[in-house]
DNA sequence: CAAACTATTCAGC
DNA sequence: GCTGAATAGTTTG
């Protein structure tokens, strides 16, 4: 576990309910904005797959970019956050 | 320690 | 919109 990992793991469990950023976001907030490459490695190797809500994070492009258990089931978990949101309210 | 790998991002066309 | 190049840290040998 090294620091950058906390950081970006931190900044991951910051995000919003049913909201996304972006890898450079985390990057960012990890303290280093132009490694947004190996903040997705570390949430490809991440040891906690479904505590950090590693789908959260997409590209800047607004595409949804990857999921280490695939695209698919990061658009329904998206899609779930988006449905418990709105009970939230 | 060095090389390879990567769920990306930016600039140019 | 797509292609090519660049970046930075983790992981593996």
């Amino acid at each position: 576990m090294t620091a950058f990992e906390k950081k970006v793991y931190k900044a991951l469990l910051t995000i919003p309910l049913g909201e996304v950023r972006t890898y450079k976001w985390l990057a960012e907030k990890a303290g280093r904005p132009r490694a947004y490459r190996a903040v997705g490695q570390i949430l490809k190797k991440n040891p906690w797959p479904l505590i950090v809500p590693c789908h959260r994070v997409i590209e800047s492009s607004g595409k949804l970019g990857g999921y280490a258990w695939g695209k698919k089931r990061k658009e329904k978990l998206l899609d779930l956050e988006r449905q418990i949101k709105k009970i939230m309210v």
